[in-house]
RNA sequence: GGCUGGGUAGCUCAGUUGGUGAGAGCGCACGACUCAUAAUCGUGAGGUCGCGGGUUCGAAUCCCGCCCCAGCUACCA
């Protein structure tokens, strides 16, 4: 069992194949964000992704690209998975591929426990084949046959009929768990979440579960059972492990009881791999289940799931390449509910980006300097007496900032988001009411103006603290040119909101806009 | 068909265990101000809370029925 202050956070593995797109940078922004704001709380924090890579699917792949499916995983790792992570700045501590060693003999070691222990079994899989499509077919997909096919099921893409097939496969004794799991959900509300999600879940263990058929013996890219090199492991089953693998199972117990359990975070359309088949094989292997596992929304767009195939696929850097990562990280955390679908437009995004990052805190960071250094010559004046209106910045400095933790806890980002905005709202508001520039014109009110900028000044500072896992490179910007001591992402972040911490004396420079207006709208 | 969500101002969404005249942001209109990225601040207009019943002193919020949208209904991942 992990120690209180471990923080282990993952994300679903890539699977190579696929094309990056905004769905799979969400999950890592979400993921991100709450590793660094653990990390910045002094947690011991544990960020991991990865690839999976194993499977029929990129085999018949690679075969068709005339090179080997490792090759063409190597070649996808570098080429798309890891330039993904660069392009919305995700500080992951590790990074796993499924064909690394030290996966392949985690998982090893697990199925032959599990075997050993009576999970696994020797049996039959028999399923409905559509030669066309390459794989076994649900009955669901199937519908009645017409001409010639009268009377028979056929494949609803092909329209022929389907063969029965049998396949001798290994089986994981998934239907043992069927208790144990509505058990656990019963006991542990958080375990599944959010609500929708945990409801989903639950109606269908309900409904009984079957056994997994988890091996393959058509093809050998996989990891092979380790009793018997006929079969590899099925590339569902044997991916889930790397949440284990990657953090010492089998080979190094200290790192592992260091980390484990995780909190997970995916899509919500695998929350049921994660939350009923992942928990059954840990619990067959004797290890805790997952601290939390989490099924985020999608993202939407024109009403409907992103999806390749209606070329509504968005990728990160169409979106980056004009905003910049900060403002990708920013958006999709603020403006959608996490857990929630949410609905992604163009005009939304540049929207929100004008309002809030340009208009409300970039110009809020580039009027409070260009006052600091016109009216202190880039000193930060040293307060003087507070009046009440600057007590209730720093009221609001403090509510924000727990208020914001106290969200996250929850993983509730976007509204640790409204919370920490809160303050550039008020200290928006504060400087139009103090009128800085109105006391810049007398010297009586020398003592007065110094205060009131310090009382924005510092005002950022917290700003730049509480929103660094959020947006890591304005807030660099930014804690740079408040002239502030010490590195930014080494800021306790849960003392954020104690008054007092940016030095009078600090010197403040100019700087770009934060966020500068970007006139050419992106047509949707 | 069954299951899970959702249907609240032009748009995106909040609305705890039913209770002062239904909210926010954006957009829009008007006004104030000028330190700032033509930014900021204030005020205002704007809603049959999907439809119909019911419970209640009182319902967007509970119950019943119906309509519409999305997703799921296990071995592609």
């Amino acid at each position: 069992m992990a120690a209180d202050h471990s923080f282990f956070i993952a994300t679903p593995i890539f699977y190579v194949n696929d094309v990056p797109h905004i769905g799979h940078a969400y999950t890592e922004v979400a993921a991100d964000v709450l590793a660094r704001w653990h990390r910045q709380a002094g947690d011991d924090t544990w960020f991991l992704t990865g690839t999976d890579e194993h499977g029929e699917k990129i085999l018949r792949t690679a075969v068709a690209n005339n090179t080997t499916p490792k090759a063409w995983a190597d070649d996808l790792v570098e080429r798309a998975w890891k330039p993904l992570l660069n392009t919305i700045d995700i500080a992951n501590d590790d990074f796993i591929r499924t064909t690394d060693a030290r996966h392949e003999n985690g998982v090893t070691i697990f199925l032959q426990k599990l075997y050993d222990d009576g999970y696994i079994y020797l049996g039959e899989f028999e399923g409905y084949y559509c030669v066309g499509c390459e794989e076994y077919k649900q009955q669901s997909e199937l519908v009645p046959g017409t001409g010639e096919f009268e009377g028979v099921l056929v494949c609803a893409i092909h329209s022929k009929p389907v063969e029965i097939l049998k396949e001798t496969n290994y089986f994981f004794r998934l239907s043992d768990f069927g208790q144990k799991l509505l058990d656990l959900y019963e006991a542990d509300p958080h375990f599944v979440q959010p609500e929708s999600v945990r409801n989903e879940i639950i109606q269908f263990v309900k409904q009984g579960l079957r056994d997994l058929s988890i091996s393959r013996s058509s093809f050998d890219w996989g990891i092979p059972i380790p009793w018997d090199s006929t079969h590899v492991v099925y590339v569902w089953f044997e991916a889930l492990l790397n949440y284990v693998t990657a953090i010492g199972y089998g080979t190094d117990q200290v790192q592992f009881d260091r980390r484990w359990p995780a909190v997970q975070l995916v899509g919500k359309d695998i929350a049921r791999f994660h939350a009923v088949i992942w928990p059954a094989m840990l619990m067959a292997a004797g290890l805790d289940v997952p601290k939390q596992v989490f099924g985020h929304g999608w993202l939407l767009v024109g009403g409907e799931k992103m999806s390749k195939s209606k070329l509504t696929g968005i990728a990160p850097t169409e979106i980056t390449d004009t905003f910049g990562s900060d403002a990708f990280r920013f958006y999709f955390l603020s403006a959608i509910n996490f857990g929630q679908d949410g609905s992604f437009s163009w005009e939304d995004l540049s929207a929100r980006y004008h309002a809030e990052l340009a208009n409300g805190f970039g110009n809020l960071a580039s009027r409070a300097i260009a006052m600091t250094v016109k009216y202190f010559d880039g000193l930060v004046p040293a307060p003087s007496t507070y009046t009440e209106a600057d007590l209730a910045i720093q009221r609001a400095v403090s509510t924000a900032a727990s208020g914001a933790d106290a969200a996250i806890e929850r993983l509730a980002i976007n509204e640790a988001i409204d919370a920490i905005w809160t303050i550039v709202d008020d200290l928006n508001g504060y400087i139009t009411v103090q009128e800085p520039w109105v006391l810049a014109k007398s010297d009586a009110d020398r003592e007065r103006l110094g205060t009131v900028l310090y009382t924005v000044a510092e005002g950022l500072r917290a700003l730049a603290v509480l929103l660094s896992p959020v947006m890591p490179r304005a807030t660099a910007t930014l804690w740079d040119a408040l002239g502030a001591a010490g590195e930014l992402t080494e800021q306790p972040i849960r003392e954020a909101g104690a008054w007092g911490r940016l030095s009078p004396g600090s010197r403040v420079s100019s700087i770009e806009p934060l966020f500068p207006r970007i006139e050419t709208a992106h047509a949707s």
